[in-house]
Formats: structure tokens, sequence, C-alpha cells
DNA sequence: GTTATAGGCAACCAAGGGGTTGCGCATCGG
DNA sequence: CCGATGCGCAACCCCTTGGTTGCCTATAAC
């Protein structure tokens, strides 16, 4: 179950996306088809449990999303989650942006009086 | 893609930006005026030694630089590999919405055929 | 039915991470 | 010179994490 947490914060997603294996998983189930639990665990060089965890860990960050149809799990990425984290970047980037901008300009036009 | 030691490796980098403590520093450098230590340490509510540490895994992740002068030591963000960070998200969440997209455009044409 | 497949749960383990304290060393300011 | 300031290093602690194995349940296939 998806539970709602606190989602703006994107500390955790980073956490999430700071696992080699994970940004495997991610990459994996980028090209839009969800996926079995199994069929993940296949070629990915670590146990069904294994990928399990890092599901988990994927979706407590809202990353992905699972659900059980009939006797295997299907997992997708969830977009909105992953935006929000490149948001986040953005935010940082063009803040710096702006100020190395705001110092150059000073620095330029102020410096000689 | 030839894989370029750790320096290109995108999960470190997020690993290293998912900490709230970081991301404060991060945000806090992102005026563009280098820091010294104490400074940052100074309303952070951790230890100098904590601010340390982090610098340090930031600096791990090639998102930040210091270098001394005099007796205390200057740090300031490091723009690039910000920008591979967010080209990373990019390339993850672009590739899923072309997948998307694919997907969408075949059952949109295709179902009532 | 029986068997095989897909997962969940719990315990366990080694390793790393976040955070602290104590101490020592350089540098700055009087 | 002496004291204060700014850091680094090392040790330590506790909690989380990545990963495993073992066992048990539920669904599917025959």
């Amino acid at each position: 179950m998806p539970q709602r947490r606190r989602a703006e914060a994107p500390a955790p997603v980073f956490a999430a996306l700071g696992d080699e294996n994970r940004l495997r998983l991610l990459t994996r189930l980028g090209n839009g088809e969800p996926m079995s639990i199994s069929r993940l665990t296949a070629g990915s060089g670590m146990t069904r449990q294994g990928v399990t965890k890092h599901l988990r860990v994927l979706a407590g960050a809202g990353l992905v999303r699972g659900r059980r149809r009939g006797k295997e799990s299907l997992w997708q990425l969830e977009r909105q989650r992953l935006e929000a984290a490149r948001r986040s970047l953005d935010l940082i980037s063009r803040q710096w942006d702006e100020s190395l901008n705001k110092l150059k300009l000073f620095v330029e036009s102020d410096h000689s009086d």
C-alpha cells in the first residue's frame, strides 16, 4: 500500500536513487512495462529478496508502485516523484547560477567604483 | 559508454544528495560565496566535525570543493557535477516518457482496429 | 488432487553512515 | 609572547542498510 507521506522532502528520493542496483531497477522499469519481481530478479545478480527490498525502498520514496496480480506482483515507475526530484536539482543549480550571475555583474560593473 | 571510474557514476552523487543536512549545506553554499566550516556550522544544528564529514562526502561526490586560506578552509559549490546529476535524472525520465508515449500511441491508434 | 512457481516474513550478518567527543596543531590578533 | 579561533585526526557509538538464508503461504498448471 502506498502510504501517503510528506512527499515534498527531496532527500529521501535522492537517497533512494543513491544505489547502483536501484538505478538499474529503475532503468529496467523505464521501458514502461510493469514487471514482476522474479523477472526483475533474473540477471540482476542478487536474490529475489534483495530485489524486493530495493523495490520497497523505491516505493517508500514514491518512485515506484507495485500491485498484486494473481501470484505475481507487478511493479512500475511512478512519474511524478521522479520529476519532483528533477525540479529539486533544477532549483539548486538555478539558484546557484543566478547568484553567480549577480556576483559577476557586481564585480564587472562596480569594481572600479 | 566507457565507464570512467567512479566519477561518472550517478549513484554516488545521488547518495550524497540523499541527506537533509547535506542538502541544506548545498543550498547555503548556493549563494555563490565560499564559506568556512565554522560559518557553515553556525545554525546548522550539528558539530563542526559533523559539517566537516558532510562536506567531505559532498566533495567525494564532486559536488563541492574546498581550499585552505589561512586558518580557515573555504568551500564552494562545484557546478559540473550538479548538472551531471540533473542530466542523469533527465535521462531516466525522458527514456521513460518516450516509452510511455510509444505505448500510448500504440494503444490509441491500434485499439479500435 | 499434486507439483511447481511467485512472493511474503523474519532472522541474521557484516559493513557503512551519521554523529559525537577529545586532543593536538596551525594561524590570527592583541 | 600568549590566548583565542579554525581545523584535522582518530576513536567511539548506535542505528541503518544491503544482502543473505530458511521457511511458509498463495496462486497457477497439470
